[in-house]
DNA sequence: CAGTATCCTCAGCGATACTG
DNA sequence: CAGTATCGCTGAGGATACTG
């Protein structure tokens, strides 16, 4: 159980990055280019962007399709094995909706705590 | 979509840090002592797996009981809130059942690709 | 047994500037 | 437009030793 071969154990799937998990959303929909992917997602950096969405390419979760036009035209789109992904992200999306409120009221009491005591 | 104040966005929970659904997972079963979680998860420290517990106190996920006894003797173990994530890590577990050999697949011929190149 | 204390490393993330 | 190049920081994660 959990040994180092087993990245599946528990978060299989963080998708790699703070970001991953984001852009396949805003995939979700279909192909996206570049920047279209930096505007629901200002605050992401281009360097990171890049690394995120390469990071996904290596895994197959996404393809990169360059149209040699000028100016440059390059478009991001799901794979099926990127589409995969969307049940288990939609499975922890809605863990958060039901759930968030109760989780943040428990990390106030926690810190409530942890105040008053001082 | 995806401001800074939606945590709940892609990846509500990854549960705080990389050990964090485990140990849940490791208390699926039943309450558990400090040392019977660094069985299974052999490879963490215990500075670590402190700071693990804590975490998920801090957000209701467990509770922490402490025995007055001598040697002391302490138990964690999910709460409701804790168990309402059993779901959604299933989710992601199964995604990687079915999935995670297709992504290494992939990441082989990503790599293996740039490797020939080069 | 159940932790603390201390020190260290590295990679993820980010800001800014530049380019084919 | 779609990136790369450079630099810097911070903090999660880890190894080891010690303690009530």
């Amino acid at each position: 159980m959990f040994d180092a071969a087993c990245p599946s154990a528990a978060s299989p799937f963080r998708i790699a990055d703070k970001w991953g998990g984001m852009v396949v959303l805003c995939l979700e929909a279909g192909p996206r280019r570049f920047t279209e992917l930096r505007v629901p997602l200002q605050r992401i950096a281009p360097k990171v962007l890049t690394e995120t969405l390469r990071s996904l390419e290596r895994d197959g979760f996404i393809t990169r399709t360059v149209f040699d036009e000028n100016p440059p035209h390059v478009e991001y789109e799901l794979t099926p094995l990127g589409r995969s992904l969307l049940p288990a992200i939609a499975a922890c999306r809605e863990w958060g909706f039901a759930n968030l409120d109760a989780m943040r009221a428990a990390r106030e009491r926690y810190d409530g705590d942890g105040a008053e005591a001082a």
